[in-house]
DNA sequence: CCCTAGGATGTTTACGTAAACATAGCACCG
DNA sequence: CGGTGCTATGTTTACGTAAACATCCTAGGG
């Protein structure tokens, strides 16, 4: 800055003022200072700006995995939304779902150019590994049980499930099975939950749930085995992909989709309508989830104070074409 | 710092050494140390660390969506063989697919914490936009045409699409389709370049493509008029997701897979096993091409300089249920 | 014509850190 | 017992920027 300064014939503060398009520049000098800048391949250090501003403008977000349907949809929301208020987002991955990944993650936190962090971890896997989060960032947890300690944005699980099960037992179903996610994920275990509770409310029994690990190719075992029960008329699937699996298992056991099994999955990933059929599905609206953690963010990077508290976004059904009523009543 | 030099009756320096893992500290003094640091709360400040080293230890990535397959693998990989380097990464979103979206992206890169940046947009956008990147920041483009500029890591694209073609060639498909994708992406032109090359090479003609935009919806939307050609056997798809389409027109049309029509994709993305029936495709390497970028990016790092040439990362066929020989032939 | 107000620009300073250099203490050797 | 070399620690400095304050100049009013 001080050698475009000199070659300006300027002070290193004009230059500074043109840098950051400050007022009470005579645009006569500025075009000086702009032409300097150019000829001398002047760039501003960030690190400078930020050690003087005290802020890098920049989210961190910590993660397992882009795999995940979720996962890369609502850190796309999170970065654009963050974008939109000057911000950008540094990742932190996680490379194994073990206590120790995890903790070397929020140690590289530390030294990271950081100033707020939205983790998106199954939080039970930072309990067990007595991480905390270091004390002063600002901290929102996405879609995961955080308890009363951090803001958390979460989506609402049990209720999505809730109108999956439901729309299956209107449809007159009685014998619904739940092709669950792993035991490890509250998010599956809330729509367990939700799945359950539909059920127990109609006064329906609820048979052991399969599990899956969120991947087609489980919900494919896991759906051949559900599917060996021949009074089964319904699955809901805890996630799009798996009901993919179940889509082949169902072919291949010669049960047709939707005349001998419907099927409801979650999450309305963008292939579902190019399913075979159609899928019926819960929306989630990871835009929305993205959105309300920067803006929790940004309220506790103004306001200087963590404020615990959950945001709760709601889900909403997509009727498609994979639910009919049962064959027996049809 | 110097709260806790003073707290813990040392000097400055010795703190530093302390925080760094510095040889050279007797274990009783950075006991001391370590206790004022804990008691004082005290976090190093990233950006006066960054503005003394003169680096982030970050790169930046310039990318459209994670909504793509391709995508999200490939930042997935990028921030896992980053990590493992000790560089974190940075998402710079370019929200809108325009000359301005690009633009606004790039001058943002400017005053980014950012000591690289590994660009994953279609590069004839660049182009068209006039942008140039920054001088002196190392860039490697990914998965795209930049000249002899740049260095470009690349997946053999055409080699991919030779392959899958070939495969149908010698299954004795002579009306070999392809569903390509959108003209806008070198990849898909170069997936057609290779598909068209294959079919010449062995005497066949080429009818015109079908163009998708990648997403399963197109996919079935363009499988359907393709599948009103009766004598069409086999689609070679530029995707996964658009195979997925087109599996559901041909089910809508009554066409088999793969007794009336062979289908391959393109990408091996983790669904594809449990499609019904499993997709024979293409695999990319996307952990390779993250691996490779971020070795070209610290090599640039390392040595100052930008070193133009092109890393082709090879495909690999994977066979698997969705391919037969024509009906005619059986 | 002088004084004042306000706009344009310059000067000083501090942000928090780590490299480079400086110093002090101690062990070992001849 | 003095010199030599090493280890542990302290002191000085600079990284590039922007806020705060200081100064200069010009226009306009009395």
């Amino acid at each position: 800055m001080g050698d475009v300064a000199r070659h300006a014939g300027v002070s290193s503060q004009t230059v500074s003022r043109v840098s950051n398009g400050y007022p009470g520049v005579i645009p006569e000098t500025r075009e000086l200072v702009l032409k300097a800048m150019d000829e001398l391949g002047y760039r501003p250090n960030s690190a400078a700006r930020a050690l003087k501003l005290g802020s890098f403008h920049t989210i961190g977000v910590i993660t397992f995995s882009l795999e995940a349907v979720g996962n890369h949809r609502t850190i796309q929301a999170i970065s654009v939304a963050a974008a939109k208020a000057g911000y950008a987002v540094t990742l932190i991955p996680v490379d194994l779902p073990t206590q120790s990944g995890v903790e070397h993650a929020f140690g590289r936190l530390e030294e990271l150019a950081v100033d707020a962090v939205a983790v998106i971890v199954e939080v039970h896997l930072l309990d067990r590994a007595k991480v905390v989060l270091p004390r002063g960032v600002p901290t929102v947890v996405v879609d995961s049980d955080a308890g009363d300690e951090y803001t958390v944005v979460d989506t609402d699980q049990a209720d999505g499930a809730r109108q999956a099960t439901r729309h299956l037992i209107e449809l007159g179903h009685t014998n619904i099975r739940h092709l669950a996610g792993p035991e490890s994920s509250f998010a599956a275990q809330r729509r367990v939950d939700g799945w359950r509770e539909s059920l127990s409310e109609a006064g329906l029994g609820a048979k052991e749930v399969m599990r899956g690990d969120w991947s087609a190719a489980s919900g494919y075992e896991a759906g051949s085995i559900l599917l060996a029960d021949p009074d089964c008329t319904a699955v809901f699937c805890a996630n799009d992909q798996m009901a993919l699996g179940l889509y082949r298992a169902a072919a291949e056991a010669g049960r047709r989709i939707p005349e001998d099994l419907s099927v409801v999955g979650f999450d309305d990933s963008a292939d579902t309508p190019a399913y075979s059929p159609p899928l019926t599905t819960i929306h989630q609206d990871f835009a929305e989830v993205g959105r309300r953690s920067v803006a929790a963010i940004l309220e506790q990077l103004r306001t200087r104070e963590q404020k615990p508290g959950t945001s709760i976004v709601p889900t909403r059904f997509i009727q498609r074409a994979s639910t009919a009523p049962p064959a027996v009543s049809s």
